[in-house]
DNA sequence: TACAAGTTGGTTGTGCACAACTAAATTGTG
DNA sequence: CACAATTTAGTTGTGCACAACCAACTTGTA
């Protein structure tokens, strides 16, 4: 136990947020997924046809992330990269059949992590409040 | 905005996270560190000569992370790596004057990242407890 | 209509994370 | 002692993150 360590808010939030992904692993696994993709296919499930430019604002990832990202996604049959055709600048990403599908799957995961992090839902909804609140206010000293 | 997005404990973490590193990042830019280094001295400036398993076991990284990390660090001059005479199968890792030194340096940047999280004392103490049980409970589940 | 400035996506290079595996040393047990 | 099981680091391979840079396209303005 390293005090000056667990005194840090930035190593609370890497320690957790580690912990959290390792929850979900094996059972993306089971999808054939790792966690930011699944992050993308939660974005397109909401928004089918997002671009590029939309995915990176929606989960604050630049494009050299999630390039090689999509096109892994792309040869796992789960999306197609189309040019925008009123903006030939725009990649739009489209979900295929197996995409969209694996959906309904994926619906059990999150409430199997929360009930994993063991808090009552009251304490989970302040938790949540907090990190969004801590992030907006470091996004804005990052700038 | 996307709301399943928002609603889940994981992506919540896994944003805070980033965007606490990001802050860090330009800080530790000028110590010639990146975060997960900044971590390992961490460890070091309070227990000197820990063994790369200890490493392991306070910040929960495997030698597959630390091996190459701890090699830049002794290329960079701040440690050195000498098998244990008890041990032959350990190796302890000593901060040269050099990594010592950097502690002093260091030493504003946690608190000027707290200031930046913009949260009162007490909400940044609730945040802290939460997270450490969240973690507890999140690890015990993973296995 | 030119064309500078801005937007968008991609590439390259570095450094984590983590799984799966290997090699070497130590320890427990008959 | 012998030797199987365990512990400890390290290697290899995959997939993020992110900085720095580039090419192609669009847009605003003279």
């Amino acid at each position: 136990m390293n005090d000056a360590l667990h005194r840090q808010v930035c190593f609370s939030l890497y320690s957790a947020s580690r912990a959290a992904t390792a929850v979900y692993r094996p059972l993306l696994e089971e999808l054939g997924l790792t966690y930011p993709q699944y992050l993308v296919l939660m974005v397109l499930w909401e928004q089918d046809g997002s671009s590029v430019r939309d995915l990176g604002r929606a989960l604050e990832l630049d494009s050299g992330t999630l390039s090689p990202l999509l096109k892994r996604l792309e040869s796992a049959g789960l999306l197609r990269r189309t040019r925008s055709a009123a903006d030939e600048r725009r990649v739009e990403v489209h979900l295929t059949e197996d995409g969209r599908a694996l959906q309904e799957k994926a619906l059990p995961l999150p409430q199997r992590v929360a009930e994993a992090a063991g808090l009552e839902p009251q304490e989970l909804h302040t938790l949540q409040e907090t990190l969004a609140k801590v992030t907006r206010a470091l996004r804005s000293a990052a700038g």
